[in-house]
DNA sequence: GGCTTATACATCGAACTGCAAGGCATAGTC
DNA sequence: GACTATGCCTTGCAGTTCGATGTATAAGCC
C-alpha cells in the first residue's frame, strides 16, 4: 500500500518567495535575487542559480508570464503573475502555513497552558 | 568570491522533530513515527525510511544514546538525548525560527499597518 | 490451521532540491 | 585597461526525503 505522503514537504521555498514578491508588481531575475535578500534581512540569500531555474519552470507551467525590455544596453526579462500563478501562490502559502504551524506546535511542547 | 549561503535552509525538519520529541523522554523508532503523525495531527507523516536513518545518524554524531530492551518478544531500541543533542536541538530550533520568521514577514507583505 | 494486521527493526534506489561555480555580454569607474 | 556591477544563463554535485521492500515475531479472526 502506498504511504500517505507529505507532498515534498518544505521544499519550494524559493518558489514561494518568488511568487509572493511578484504579486502586485513585475520584476526581473536579478532584481528578485536582491529583493529576496533585502526582504528577509539577509536571512535568506538565493543565488541566481536558484532563482533563474525557478522562473523558467514557473513560466513553463503557466504561473508566470514574461516581457522583454531593453534598458541602457541591457536586456531585462520582467515576470508577472498570471491568474494561475496567483492560485498557485495561494495554494502554496496555505500549505506552508499548515506545515509550519504543525511544526511550531510540536516545538512549543504538548501543552503549556 | 564564495557566495553567502544559507546552511541548507529548511532541510532537517525530520531531525528537528525527532530531537524535540526525544527531549524529556526516551522513545524508540517505531514509536517516533507515530508520535510525529499524532503530534502534527496527520499533517506530517514520516515513514520509517526517514526516521531510522535520522536516528542512526544522530547517534553516530553523539546527539543520541540508545538502549536495547526486549518487550514481549520484540526488541526495541530506546533513544534519548545527550547533552550534545540538547545543544543541537537548541541550535536548530533557533535557526528554524529565524528562517521561518523571515519567510513569514515576506508573506505578510511589506507593511499592512 | 491459515490469513491478515500490527509491531519493530532495517536498507536501497530514485527523485528532487538547492547550491556553488562558471560562462557570456555590456556599461561604468578609476 | 582592469575591475566592478548589472543582467542573463547552465551545469555538476551533494544532500534530503521518499517509497518500496525485506525480515521477524505476536496477535486477532474465521
Amino acid at each position: 500500500m502506498p504511504r500517505a505522503t507529505n507532498p515534498n514537504f518544505l521544499n519550494g521555498v524559493p518558489e514561494l518567495l518568488v511568487l509572493r514578491l511578484l504579486r502586485g508588481r513585475e520584476m526581473y531575475g536579478y532584481e528578485l535575487v536582491q529583493a529576496i535578500r533585502e526582504a528577509t534581512s539577509e536571512t535568506i540569500t538565493l543565488g541566481e542559480g536558484v532563482v533563474y531555474p525557478v522562473l523558467h519552470m514557473l513560466e513553463r507551467e503557466g504561473a508566470l508570464a514574461s516581457r522583454r525590455q531593453a534598458v541602457a544596453g541591457r536586456s531585462r526579462i520582467y515576470y508577472r503573475l498570471t491568474p494561475q500563478g496567483e492560485r498557485r501562490l495561494n495554494d502554496i502559502s496555505q500549505s506552508w502555513e499548515r506545515i509550519t504551524g504543525a511544526i511550531r506546535n510540536v516545538l512549543e511542547g504538548p501543552r503549556h497552558a
